[in-house]
DNA sequence: AACAACAATTGAACAGCGTTTAGTTGCCTT
DNA sequence: AAGGCAACTAAACGCTGTTCAATTGTTGTT
């Protein structure tokens, strides 16, 4: 059989990205093959290769997915908040259930361009300074004497920092944090790093 | 030929290591499989197999040879510093310049337990434990008002946070980062939040 | 010295992987 | 009705981790 026909490129596009999405959530990172994507969608690996041009295309484009999904999710979760503390902390705390809840998604956003190692695709960078953007915008109104760029760097080295802390739940290494959860470590790492930069960069 | 006993299972076991360690460096993680192992140290994998469990097993006993190796490093580059900021400073920059110089190693040593999954093995809690004390050990004479278990769980957040800047950096992701380079992000990191930390945990 | 027992080592095999491509099939246009 | 073309498949290539029967060199015993 050939021809078939049943679905569009963009059709076949989105139903493997499903898949993937899927595959990633139920068997992890490593799960997911060329193989076994094309048998979920009914096809086989040729079509698959027609439509993206490699398995690290397929898992780049459920990353840029990931990363919307992602800061949808962060922005509903701040958008209550009153205070610009209370807005970083929601955010903080809605990063780390966000990884928590999507563990195989998340850990793949951070994985694949390890090997890659050139550059990232250019929809990523956007879409992740996106989701810098939230932070920056919470800690725009805490700036005091800081100027804007230092605002900038401060979002990033502010949410760096949260990244790291998740990074040690996701990856089952809360054992190296002692005690605590993660949850209590962004709340103390945000509280002090914020006590910080208000009293100014005297550095 | 079988029987050849040129080496002993503890020699074998070290001259895979080394030339594991010699290939993660020049081709990355993705570029070590058995085969190539074993050629490198003239055996066949079944030989390896009798060695090592399998082949996660050979990446683990590496990374337990960086964490080894990163705490020898790290103390290194901190012995000489005057006071416990600087002491701190130069951890987070001996930190970086150690991932940077030898990131496919480095990098090893984080992504392999994602797949894993299950619990780290043994020995790794306890090398991260020593390195996570460099950074207590600096962070004591800043205590203060704070706890013993307070300083403890600073210094876990204050590291996840130099190491989150770190990957950033070394997964070429320092584009994230407006135009600020990963030692001048650790520095505002560990600057700001030790103003913070400083002036007490009324949080 | 001959021989048996044993341990060390090999190499082939298995099932899977990413990727390419020749070949087939069915639809659309003329 | 015929031809052209696009969609699709199936098989192939060289790789992967892992296992294991078979072979070989060494050692200890007679």
């Amino acid at each position: 059989m050939a021809r078939r026909n049943d679905h569009s490129r963009e059709e076949i596009r989105s139903m493997a990205l499903d898949a993937a999405e899927k595959i990633v959530a139920e068997e992890g990172f490593k799960g997911l093959s060329a193989r076994k994507l094309a048998a979920a969608i009914n096809y086989t690996v040729g079509t698959l290769y027609l439509v993206f041009a490699n398995l690290d295309d397929i898992v780049q484009q459920v990353n840029e997915r990931t990363l919307d999904a992602l800061y949808d999710w962060l922005r509903a979760h701040a958008k209550d908040a009153v205070t610009p503390e209370e807005a970083l902390l929601a955010l903080a705390n809605a990063y780390i259930a966000y990884a928590e809840t999507r563990s195989a998604r998340w850990n793949m956003l951070f994985e694949y361009v390890a090997d890659n190692g050139s550059t990232l695709p250019p929809g990523y960078l956007v879409k992740a300074e996106k989701v810098f953007g939230l932070v920056e915008a919470s800690l725009t109104p805490l700036a005091g004497q800081n100027s804007i760029s230092e605002v900038q760097q401060a979002a990033r080295v502010l949410w760096a920092g949260v990244h790291g802390i998740c990074l040690l739940k996701i990856r089952q290494r809360m054992d190296l944090a002692g005690e605590q959860n993660a949850e209590a470590m962004a709340h103390m790492l945000v509280e002090n790093f914020l006590r910080g930069f208000r009293h100014g960069t005297q550095a």
